[in-house]
DNA sequence: TGGTAATTTGGCTACATTGCCATATACGAT
DNA sequence: ATCGTATATGGCAATGTAGCCAAATTACCA
């Protein structure tokens, strides 16, 4: 059969594979507070500028947030607040797979 | 400043990691529908067994399928059904791109 | 007009992911 | 037992990603 995967899947893949890092991850949820600039951005993660520049603009590029010059800094704004739910959606798995994994160790030690 | 990115980060990050590909998410969606065995999915995918395969191991390992034997096939289903919630809301964001790019368009015709 | 701070880009290396093929394993049916 | 079907694994080549450094860009300000 042909295949059944479409570019619809594959622009959500797109989206969804920007989110795929810790470090953007930590920058979605931080803008989901408020808005921030790079330099405050690259505090808070501890790694190089050019390496907090480069996420951001993968989150740029897949349309995850915005950015707008003011005074001497670029800030960075989450342009979609739905993501957040997501991220909540995902630690349910994570509490699952915890559960899961709890489950097994008491079945060990019976 | 110490980096805030924290395991939980990391720990998210794996799961959505392993959603970020066009033919798991083309999974994803299917299962969210109802099980479906290996070689049904391989037939839909139109890839080689062995790596749809792997595809699934991928899912399994991030805890967001469960499967089950059963005659003389592996049935894969969606641990949590709340993943396509997510994925609805990417398709927002998606919107979002699409209608600014349309803006865009228009304001380079004036 | 320089200087300086904020951000981005290029270049490079190390590492991870993808997908195919060939091969292995599991297991029901004959 | 052995055959055949369904699925998984190992290995490999190609491609993609991450992060650092150095250098370029941008724009404000003395």
């Amino acid at each position: 059969m042909k295949s059944m995967v479409k570019p619809q899947h594959e622009a959500r893949a797109k989206i969804i594979k920007a989110m795929a890092h810790p470090s953007r991850l930590f920058i979605i949820e931080e803008l989901s507070k408020h808005e921030r600039c790079v330099g405050e951005l690259t505090d808070m993660i501890g790694a190089d500028a050019s390496t907090v520049s480069k996420h951001l603009s993968v989150l740029k590029n897949a349309g995850l947030v915005t950015d707008e010059k003011r005074a001497n800094s670029i800030y960075y704004t989450l342009r979609c607040s739905c993501i957040m739910d997501f991220v909540n959606c995902v630690e349910d798995v994570l509490s699952a797979n915890a559960k899961q994994h709890n489950e097994i160790l008491k079945s060990f030690k019976k």
